[in-house]
DNA sequence: GTAATATACAACCAAATGGTTGTATATGAG
DNA sequence: CTCATATACAACCATTTGGTTGTATATTAC
């Protein structure tokens, strides 16, 4: 399996999408169906162009890509970023487990 | 078993605070062996303040504590926020799956 | 062809972020 | 006791973020 690595710059995008109740809200969304800008919009309380700023910020981020349909772009969430996002979240509860581990074994050879 | 809930807001700290490379780096440290704010900020260049700001941002989002030891902090990775944090990730991924199972029911209802 | 809809994008602004320096306090070492 | 170390925290500043409005362009509907 090859897996692309995002750079540290690209992670923090990532994240930094995440951080926002309303991109996540359009990430579950777009994820679930079909759905355009206009659509997403009209969900929020806020305009058409903030909505647009947050899809783009989304998109910096690989967390969504923008397909042409007519006049319309469709928005689709893109599973494999957040795959990425959760390996790397992974990761880091795994440090944790291998300290874990190497503390049993300190444990276990104090009491031979 | 009993799981917290964390509000939006709390969410958006957690990735907030893992937005920066600085940030996930003091995480994985932490989460490896006892370290101080001192050992830390000897790391990065840039002064200690910053470093200690950055240690508050990861505080409040939950993802490390400070325990004090004589004048210095230890600060502690906290594995079950990051755990939260890919259980969120997960719950997406989760959206998409189902999606996909829908589709292949249909498909397969038109095959019928 | 004209009007309405969907999007793109620039300019602007207030608030938040990420760094700095400076000062104060608490603890440990000699 | 005194000095050095570790931390806390405030004030300040440049840049980024997250919203706004306004204007332009492309596509669809009638």
């Amino acid at each position: 399996m090859v897996v692309y690595e995002l750079s540290e710059e690209q992670v923090n995008k990532v994240f930094r999408a995440l951080a926002d109740a309303t991109r996540r809200d359009i990430v579950r969304r777009t994820l679930h169906a079909e759905i355009s800008i206009s659509d997403l919009a009209a969900s929020y309380d806020m305009s058409f162009a903030a909505v647009q700023k947050h899809v783009a910020a989304l998109e910096a981020a690989g967390l969504v890509r923008k397909i042409a349909r007519g006049r319309e772009r469709i928005v689709r969430g893109q599973p494999d970023t957040i795959r990425h996002a959760q390996e790397l979240l992974s990761s880091l509860e795994e440090i944790w487990r291998q300290r874990i581990s190497r503390l049993d074994d300190f444990l276990a050879s104090e009491d031979t």
